[in-house]
DNA sequence: TTGAGTCATGTTGTCTGACAACCAAACACT
DNA sequence: AGTGTTTGGTTGTCAGACAACATGACTCAA
């Protein structure tokens, strides 16, 4: 996977430079390419090692290198390697026993669910659209138990998001706020802590997109008023219980998102190769 | 929130023995109880940092304190800190600019979503309900979306692990595997690699109690049996491209799963104090 | 031969000190 | 007043060292 000269630290001049000092120099002109910024290298290490792990290089239980060796081998420090090894054991990816070494972990140990890197062939509009779509599922069916588990506390929360984003419309300013606290509100009313936990995960993926909706292009095609009648209808089959309702509505919310960024992807192919 | 000699390294022994070595021993019978295992200098300061962030200690934006500073103010050194640090930074809770400092970073930048370690006032069973009933939603969303995408190669994946199951069910053995490998490439199926990582995430959080179902005990009050049933029925709709049903066939598999925990919840309330 | 205890070696966990890269604000100069 | 410069502070990285621990080899007695 890594030929002897091709080291993290090709991308960091200034390291580069000190192994050249060294007579560590690896040649300029590899595969790697400056793009991806890792910024840092306990990044790219961390990189690496995933990658390394999701082709099962180790199999399950196997015995990593130790830090040394990895450090060596992708031409770091032990403190580079620790930092990468320390985020792959938060993840849950590998066990490490002091005096032992480090083990690849079972794969029912993951600890940490993080939003995959589009892939290559992947546009970032065809990601978003994926990540829109597992929204979708899952704040439906979070209204569908706000529905029926809602108490008066749930429905002021809700109903006060709502009344925001409604003064925000009136005066044409950013509702982005009340809007996010809105599909929250909705998620806590399903008393359920982790839904309301993933719920607020995956509204964090959006917080661009969200703002276009409250922007000027967003008032302009009017996306923020269509989206708050659908909010009102949502609020609405949640107050009065209706489970089946509530959840049809914020399902087609969210589609309508769906649609756009359909479009924003037919446009893209249409223009494909300007770039 | 940390008296001045309350540091990390008096539940750590050869630390502290150090720490005692240098005139900086702290005294013992704190509030600290060795209850939670830290094993690590930078779990715990993982954990300390990680419950300060989550009360608003810092406000979104704020500079932390130097890794120096805090090095001191926990009682360990400035590698712990960094490994600390860097756990949250991957998080996506903070932010670090080389010379500048560590920021707390917009809570919408959230880059990995984690089981919450269930509240204390729970029990395990509840924790592993909520749990349970987020995996329904994903998992009837993600069997609907296999029923309209699903290609020939998707329906081998699932049939092979059908059939799995099957010929492990005849001789009474462990099926878990394919169990697992079933409920995986429905979700591929989906054709939302966001959702197929998620499902796989969820599964992982069950290798246990998926476990129970092919055991003895499990084969004693049929939950096998019964179980292969709906996935014959979910794959049978998958097939037919019948989205709604499928969507019905898998909630109701999660479902009896739901009803056995509530069973287990009522008894264990039952017999509560036992303990 | 076998078993248990001991020891040597290798690995991770932690500390210390040091320097480079970098940022931000105070400072000096025009 | 405005602008470039310097200076101190902070993070990123490295190197070396030692403690704690795990593992296997080795020794010695039964």
């Amino acid at each position: 996977m890594l030929s002897d000269n091709q080291t993290l630290s090709t991308v960091l001049p200034h390291v580069a430079r000190a192994l050249a000092d060294a007579g560590l120099a690896a040649h300029a002109g590899n595969g790697m390419n400056a793009i991806d910024r890792p910024s840092s290298l306990a990044d790219e290490a961390y990189g690496r090692l995933s990658l390394q792990l999701d082709m099962n290089l180790w199999k399950v239980g196997e015995k990593l290198p130790t830090e040394m060796a990895l450090a060596e081998s992708l031409g770091v420090s032990r403190p580079v390697i620790r930092e990468a090894l320390a985020r792959l054991r938060a993840d849950g990816r590998i066990e490490t026993r002091q005096g032992a070494g480090a083990f690849v972990a079972d794969r029912n140990k993951l600890a940490a669910f993080r939003m995959v890197a589009q892939a290559k062939h992947q546009s970032d509009a065809e990601a978003e659209r994926e990540v829109l779509e597992l929204r979708q599922i899952v704040e439906a069916g979070a209204a569908e138990l706000a529905a029926q588990r809602r108490n008066d506390a749930d429905l002021i929360a809700i109903r006060a998001a709502l009344e925001g984003m409604h003064s925000a419309l009136e005066q044409r300013t950013d509702g982005s706020v009340h809007d996010d606290a809105f599909h929250s509100a909705i998620a806590h009313a399903s008393h359920n802590s982790q839904i309301a936990k993933f719920v607020e995960f995956l509204g964090a993926q959006f917080s661009d997109s969200r703002k276009a909706t409250w922007d000027d292009i967003g008032y302009g095609v009017g996306i923020a008023t269509v989206g708050q009648s659908d909010h009102a209808a949502i609020y609405k089959a949640i107050a009065a219980g209706d489970g089946a309702k509530a959840k049809r509505m914020s399902h087609s919310h969210v589609q309508r998102a769906i649609d756009r960024i359909d479009q924003r992807i037919a446009t893209e192919k249409s223009t494909k190769g300007n770039v």
